[in-house]
DNA sequence: TGAGATGGTTTAACCGTTTACATGGATGGG
DNA sequence: CCCATCCATGTAAACGGTTAAACCATCTCA
């Protein structure tokens, strides 16, 4: 009696292991065995048992394998979108080095809502990932925090690593990996720059709170002021989102409700210097003749609007982030890393010619 | 006895259904009963089932479900990359669409290369998904269209869909779902729209030959000239990849190799489009005021050079897949979905005044 | 020549779910 | 009051692999 019958609709089914052994004449141990190559085999044997893969054009069921106790090699990334360049090139990170280390990429998007992020945290536990990387700034809210702290908990007893990348640590009690990059530093950087070619009155356009880049970003600028001695105007920080439209909506409110009272501008990221530099030019006004503009994050649209900005890893922040995690499983140890940024000159500044240069100090 | 021991290196280990079905005091039938949902039960066991899941924080392990013959509830997509923007809006489209599905979504990247999109596939046949979602145009070599109909077989006799998306069909024998969209309509709109303003010699820039996608645009170029009576120059087709940079090569050549001898340019797509503005800025060239151009895609370099260009549904085309996938799995119909395209203006197109626009015949 | 080592193969238990079938207690009709 | 019915639950057999342990030739060496 044949041990499993044919499904009385006829429709084909998949060929599993115990076809391979019958058509090789062997036991399905030893194919197994011989498939996963990691024990010695009479080559007889495993070039019968490869021609029966061959034309059976057997592939392994992944849910069989995993249930038997071999973690499934892929790795979860989660991402707010992934049309976003930002998320995008982490992405491409991820899947770059998860490919390189044979490993499968699932991806999970959640539209920005923490709600979903958890929800979606969820479904890479029943996966059993290796890992789960969550990617991108979030609402910095205790609540939340709280409750990532035990999802973070449950994937390591679980035996998957838990990476934040491009978002702080949630504490020292919570079990995950953590792949910063330097937003203050690079903020404080650019800022700088403006601030040696002899701008004082700098635009800072972007989210004021809640999420945790921008906020780094704006402490950048701060911090560049303070150490310019350069007076801080709360005025002069926008709020807005990160968005190309958002970039042109508050240029364009600023420039509307009155005299112009800057000389250069430092946007959240390069996607609000696109739209800010579209609002400007609708006023008739140049970059970098009339306005100095500087940006952050160094994507495409940089390029394209002669933009000097800040230089962020984004590939390789998704690389490091499946390395550390795919490594600390062997050493078990949790890690931090922050990679650097820097700025990146192109040609969207000039000295600052409205007021004098006053020497600082 | 108890029927499982914990591992003698303490570590924990995810909770089962059987320690629900123990704590809760039920047997593990009911319990799986009571989470499906799909079945009667008593109020009473059900509140000590959902407690029991709550405090031990359970989820169902994927593997498990799926071998057991639950159809896992994912889909996979296979793309070049995940950072070219077109790419990236329809894999949005397809997360978008499985989300609202309740799916799961895997990612593969290939890199362009044949031998790894078939590698891919092998890996998203071991997942079981319910569909596999090819994007992006291909090589359209004969041995390589023998060896994916095979794979669509195989894929077919798992259950799985194959979707090919933005690619020409394999032939009437293989099962596929072919979701398009009309790039020669596009094309031919888009330079019909040049050949009005009186442009007579217009470049194209793209891929000649090989690839589906930049020939069938072209193929829509040529019709269009036709259409108007306009004679057709090979020698205006400039051969070079669908990269920025490449069309930054091609224009800054062409301007090198002689005196401009064209008016408008048709760029295969907005990435080409940017570049080549860039060459022609290098040389005091203007868009639209010295030279007309177009592009194809309206991706976000499009807005932001002011780009006329043609809008494919990209995300739709995403959606269109998954959608399609999933209802032909009641169904069981093969389909063929062809997407419309139509252009954009925006301000990139000026009227010819370099030579008299002699009406046609 | 026989005991022991060795290397290739098979046997069988197990992974965590689902689900067909068995079971038993409550319900209702005759 | 008994039996048929029905509903909620339990029992146990898959699903398709992996792997420890048993097994069995064959080879080696005393």
């Amino acid at each position: 009696m044949p041990r499993r019958v044919t499904p009385e609709d006829g429709r084909p089914r998949p060929a599993t292991i115990r076809d391979v052994a019958e058509r090789a004449g062997v036991s399905v141990a030893t194919v197994s065995r011989i498939l996963s190559g990691t024990y010695p085999s009479a080559p007889t044997t495993r070039s019968k048992v490869m021609r029966a893969v061959r034309e059976l054009d057997y592939v392994a069921n992944a849910h069989a394998r995993g249930l038997a106790g071999v973690r499934p090699q892929n790795v979860a990334i989660v991402v707010n979108s992934v049309i976003s360049p930002h998320y995008a090139h982490v992405a491409q990170g991820v899947q770059d080095q998860a490919v390189r280390e044979g490993r499968l990429c699932i991806v999970g998007t959640t539209g920005g809502d923490p709600e979903r992020e958890l929800a979606t945290i969820q479904l890479m536990r029943e996966q059993h990932a290796e890992a789960v990387i969550l990617v991108g700034n979030i609402v910095a809210d205790e609540a939340y925090r709280e409750r990532m702290a035990d999802y973070a908990r449950a994937l390591a007893a679980a035996g998957s690593r838990l990476v934040l990348c491009g978002r702080p640590p949630l504490g020292p009690d919570v079990p995950a990996i953590v792949v910063e990059y330097d937003n203050t530093g690079g903020a404080h950087a650019v800022t700088s720059h403006l601030l040696s070619a002899g701008h004082k009155r700098i635009l800072f356009l972007g989210r004021r709170t809640g999420y945790t880049t921008p906020e780094s970003r704006i402490a950048g600028y701060r911090a560049a002021l303070a150490a310019h001695r350069v007076p801080h105007d709360p005025g002069l920080e926008v709020d807005g989102t990160m968005e190309r439209r958002e970039g042109y909506r508050m240029m364009r409110e600023r420039l509307d409700s009155g005299p112009r009272d800057f000389t250069a501008v430092f946007a959240g990221n390069d996607l609000i210097a696109a739209g800010a530099r579209e609002a400007l030019r609708e006023r008739g006004l140049r970059i970098p003749d009339d306005v100095s503009m500087v940006g952050f994050d160094d994507l495409p649209p940089a390029a394209d609007i002669d933009l000097t900005t800040v230089h962020v890893p984004h590939e390789e922040l998704g690389r490091t982030a499946v390395r550390l995690a795919l490594e600390s499983e062997s050493t078990g140890s949790a890690q931090h890393v922050l990679l650097g940024t820097h700025i990146v000159v192109r040609d969207s500044v000039r000295p600052n010619l409205e007021e004098p240069s006053a020497a600082a100090v």
